[in-house]
DNA sequence: GTGGTCTAGACCACA
DNA sequence: GTGGTCTAGACCACG
């Protein structure tokens, strides 16, 4: 796993992010236990605390849940599996929107902009369509 | 011009955008003066400081060029229609792909974490080849 | 005995409250012996010192009595009969509350933060009364 | 505000439904600055990380939005405005029911189960519906 | 040992 | 000044 601390993603959400990967990647299955708070803290040299808040995203996201006392455990059931294959169409659409962003030499930042801006967009009209 | 407060996308950023939208619809054209400082930080109610930053972040992208004590200008040329061009296939493209993320019920949030991390992988990829 | 390790109640409360159903539903009966430690435990693949504190939290509660290396029995009496009366008028009231969050949309976690509001808030009343 | 440490209910949890029940109170209305993280922190002497964790948990239920470097704001709208009339409802029906459990001697914990038991009974009706 | 909560204090981005 | 993130280290409940 790796992590970039002086990128201005919050260290928490590169961490739920790889782990989440790492599940979408099979390398962690349904109902197996993740490394430990502090095991997984030390390996990452990050404090436990950073790593509790991204746990504690992955189980609002019901990506993950815990057992006070155990351990951490991946979801399964159907959902899961559902939303993996859901996410990695997404994730190859936005890979050639982002390609051809930087191929015609925008900036980081500026796709940025745009995607939030498309996002907003879509969020207002769908919005609009509920009103209606 | 329209700034919503309640995003948690800084408002400087926000500003930028929507010059930069403004610039390639033609509402501003080459080496035409953009509004003042404190005219536009006035008619948007919001801090000079803010707008500053936001005309700050367009120099330093090549897309706008001060002339001191005069005021600032747009940048002309065949870079900017390029680009113009550009960012309407990659808005396109980004486009599509919210919507696939919707129509999935993905969270608005969650597809941003998905692009944050499409955008990242990018990167480090990029960069991996520019090292080789 | 059908235990929920997903759950975020603890477990030992979770078998506590299933063998107070257990006694209200008749299955044990007053003064009749309770499955030993160790084969609850056996039974339901769980941690003695669980089982320990499940039977701890209902001999504190004067559910149960325990006598010292023999066994541990239901405690009987009308008090137990009034009291499986009670809880399932209290069951019943508990249900349309959750019934009617549930269909004005509030998710199971906003519920349960009604419920302890609601919980505290009585208890601080009856304090305050009892202090008067 | 009151808050007691020597509860299980974590801090931030005593904090949040507090704020909640100050906004339907209608001591803070929409779109009306809430206190800051410092100052509410020193005023109720807990760490502004714990505030800090309230307002988290707060923002995320969309009951208030934040604006960074501004403060915090009460979320306005017609979904506030009908959340806080179905919440009352339902407050007032766990209130009953939590009343008919204290009047029949019946311990919190004990009522806390029932609430818990009853809430994933719902739950796992209503998911077998659906599946349906 | 595990996860969950809390404190103390720091630095950053933003307006 | 505001909120947002992070570290260091502590204590607790649970299994």
């Amino acid at each position: 796993m790796i992590i970039d601390p002086k990128s201005h993603v919050p260290i928490y959400k590169q961490i739920a992010a790889q782990i989440l990967d790492a599940i979408d990647a099979g390398v962690y299955r349904a109902d197996e236990m993740l490394p430990s708070l502090r095991a997984l803290a030390a390996d990452i040299r990050v404090n436990p605390n950073t790593v509790q808040r991204a746990y504690d995203e992955l189980e609002r996201e019901g990506i993950v849940y815990s057992k006070r006392g155990v351990g951490l455990f991946v979801a399964g059931g159907r959902t899961a599996a559902a939303r993996g294959a859901a996410e990695k169409k997404v994730v190859k659409l936005l890979r050639e929107s982002v390609l051809a962003g930087q191929s015609a030499g925008l900036t980081p930042d500026r796709i940025r902009t745009l995607f939030e801006y498309t996002l907003s967009e879509s969020l207002s009209q769908s919005e609009r369509r509920t009103r209606t």
